[in-house]
DNA sequence: ATGGTGATGTCACAAGATGACATCGCTCCT
DNA sequence: AGGAGCGATGTCATCTTGTGACATCACCAT
């Protein structure tokens, strides 16, 4: 039977995955990452260490379950988009940032502060949007783009959205993540585009 | 006195620093990364596991010792040209590619298969990448550049020396990393260039 | 020679990570 | 109902990473 149970998930102790994340989250921001121990987290989930090593690769991970969401998403919109390569990666982080991030400003906020603390944590940030590009540059090539455009149409769209998505979560900003993906999609287009087309702009 | 000695090494030990490095790149090319412990670099150093982490932040850091003269030789050629920013940054590479890769295919090629080999050194290698696009970002703003359109260059930039250098690397090529840079950047530039110019090149 | 200085070795130890094995609660089969 | 089987957990042991505290030792200037 086991019904409408999403991801393989718990029976025995009610969602451990969900409750070490929570656990972990609290900890993290109460007394920062490194002042945590696997065994607090655990402890506060009413789990033990090495059950958390069993659902998490790491301590790191526990930050970043979210991604595979975010992966199964973006792989989609570009599944299923039909525009130029760039464009259709841009278009699937538009999608992403309505339907997942849109409206959990906060949230984002306290994730990205904890993350900003830790050499660690950025270095995981990067391996997440590092196999996150894999994954979309695959699912252009599927759809028939060459090896190159793929990777570079992705990485480009990835850098769009990493930088709008900084300026998303920044303190004292109130914009929507859809319209700085747009406006720095621009300004990558302008910076990219042939020299000598935009006389002088980066003199002293 | 010290004369000529570069960059802070020893006299005590002949050039710790160096052997350590060295030693590393044997074992871990000989055992990989993870059966390689720090004890077993240093006992092949003829040194002691604490000695290592005296000159070493932590374990990968024996196989990224070289960034800190490619970070040095990049924001200098960054100040030193007067263009937009990304041709600026494209030329930093270029120049970077003649001077410190240039005639070390082979090292590089042994250097970059035990890093595919592990995802903690992948991992570091992108936090590498990463700061290294901050400092050319910081030496391309002290130019009075803006900051996004800085950031953008940078980081569109790096894409393509990563793409490339990953070429130059790939078993069987034989061009030269300055070549790859520049047919990068073109494909670069086509693939984000604005939309509606090139008649569907990513389509079914 | 003598004391200082910097590089190194020794020791101890917390925390991360993992293998081996015991348990416990549920599900299914008869 | 009753037990076999199974998956999720807990327990224990152990290795490795990374670091603090302290002892040494070679060299240098005075």
């Amino acid at each position: 039977m086991t019904s409408d149970i999403i991801a393989g998930m718990a029976r025995w102790q009610p969602d451990a995955h969900g409750r070490l994340e929570a656990a972990a989250l609290e900890l993290f921001r109460e007394r920062g990452f490194d002042q945590t121990t696997v065994t607090d987290i655990a402890a506060r989930a009413g789990l033990d260490k090495r059950t958390f090593y069993r659902l998490f690769g790491d301590k790191r991970e526990a930050l970043f379950s979210g991604g595979k969401l975010l992966e199964e998403v973006l792989v989609k919109a570009v599944a299923e988009t039909d525009a130029a390569p760039f464009e259709t990666v841009i278009a699937a982080f538009h999608q992403v940032a309505d339907e997942i991030f849109a409206d959990r400003l906060d949230l984002v906020r306290v994730r990205q502060s904890i993350i900003e603390g830790s050499p660690e944590l950025k270095e995981r940030e990067l391996r997440k949007m590092g196999s996150l590009a894999a994954a979309v540059a695959a699912a252009l090539r599927a759809k028939g783009v060459g090896e190159t455009p793929a990777i570079l149409a992705t990485e480009s769209g990835v850098t769009v959205f990493r930088v709008a998505f900084a300026r998303w979560v920044a303190p004292g900003s109130d914009a929507l993540l859809t319209d700085l993906i747009a406006e720095v999609a621009a300004e990558l287009r302008a910076v990219t585009s042939a020299p000598g087309l935009h006389p002088d702009l980066g003199h002293r």
